[in-house]
DNA sequence: TCCCAAAGTGACTGACCGGTCACATTACTC
DNA sequence: GAGTAATGTGACCGGTCAGTCACTTTGGGA
């Protein structure tokens, strides 16, 4: 994992060391209050550093942090998740192979998500942010799109094999990531409902969760009636 | 619409006519600026009165206009929606009835959510609210809970009655409701996206775009084998 | 050891905003 | 039309916070 870049400078590791050690202070703020709530002075307190010193590394400050964040971690670590869930040949082409591959391509992303539960957690909770520089919003959606679009590639080709119901791919992809967000929402809504109305959801592990989702998007919510459902 | 309360004066019908003139202000700004984003002296000017009058009629403030909009307007809406598209003697046995129960709810909450467009926007984009007293917070997941158990309720009986895969009913109504949600966000988004990145959902009426998470909900996205679907 | 450039720092500033309250305005009564 | 209660109002206050900058500390080289 560290293995990338080897030909750099102890004083060059150590500043990107302390870089990180910020971008981690400002995740758990942001992700514990928002963006609205989270205040430069408690990232910084958070970071062990002075204020002052933030803004050497991250000259525009809060909106910088947030969009930082973003590209780096929650796009990267979903990029990734998306490329090894659909390596160039897979065979997308029968029902069941598609059915096996969305299916383990939707438990990566929980897994991905729920052990890094930080990351996302604030994009979930803050969804749309109005409160941002145009400039930002702009590469934000540009980054949102991207992703869209690799989601999107192989549902395509997965409806263009005759694999998957003729219909807009984009829409399908939207809808996939939205349910797997949705999901991701309802645990994190049950953790952090003091007040015991929800009960908590009834997965367990990412594996039944990705199950669930699966079944629901891809065999459909009505029950099957003369067909068995594609094995289980 | 206005027969409910004649029995008021005109000093009553007019201080009402009044806090519906500040409630329609503040949802106009929440929506546009976010919870956190909006002033109370912007909804006081949009409003057409002094920032003191809004505390006359709301005393505290910011939080209580933002709940008091979800409550009457948000919350008000969804169960009457719910409560119209399943009547109590409603037939939910075959998968057939079930499909068109579901298409038709789903094809009400696009359009009360369409046409009133302004009233739960702010609710799509905010999510949840960190920044809010943990009163108003337990007050909210009550009336959450409370939508979702009203729509879990049919889903609950299509499930007993075998129309529906055995699957938990509040976890499917998350993911219905979830999916709703979900597909207006991406209208939202298409709309204020300026930089052109996603493009518009490819949905005109409402009753397409009901037509098309009901078949992907409810028959699910793999291409059908022998069977035929449900029928168009 | 001294020097100095690079890096770190936190008190400070200016802007903003939620909420208050002393006063102004209105409208009802006699 | 005077008296008064109810209602409307916006200048003001206290607090917060993003961002700045003059100063301190650090560390490496001569």
């Amino acid at each position: 994992m560290e293995l990338s870049v080897p030909s750099l400078g102890r004083r060059e590791r150590e500043r990107l060391a302390r870089r990180e050690a910020m971008l981690d202070a400002a995740l758990a703020v942001f992700a514990d209050k928002g963006f609205e709530g989270a205040t430069v002075d408690e990232i910084a307190e958070r970071a062990e550093f002075g204020k002052g010193t933030i803004y050497n590394y991250f000259p525009e400050g809060k909106d910088e942090l947030y969009m930082t964040l973003f590209v780096e971690r929650v796009a990267g670590g979903l990029r990734s998740v998306i490329n090894a869930s659909f390596p160039d040949g897979l065979d997308l082409t029968s029902p069941a192979s598609v059915r096996s591959a969305f299916r383990s391509f939707i438990a990566s992303l929980l897994r991905e998500f729920r052990e890094a539960s930080g990351p996302l957690l604030m994009f979930m909770k803050e969804g749309h942010r109005t409160q941002i520089s145009a400039e930002h919003r702009a590469s934000f959606a540009r980054h949102h799109a991207g992703i869209m679009e690799a989601v999107a590639r192989p549902i395509e080709r997965a409806v263009e094999a005759g694999a998957l119901r003729p219909l807009p791919a984009h829409s399908l992809a939207h809808v996939l990531m939205g349910n797997v967000r949705g999901f991701l929402m309802s645990e994190v809504d049950a953790d952090c409902d003091s007040s015991g109305a929800l009960p908590p959801a009834p997965f367990g592990s990412p594996d039944e969760a990705a199950e669930f989702l699966t079944t629901v998007l891809f065999d459909g919510l009505l029950a099957p009636g003369a067909r068995p459902p594609s094995d289980a």
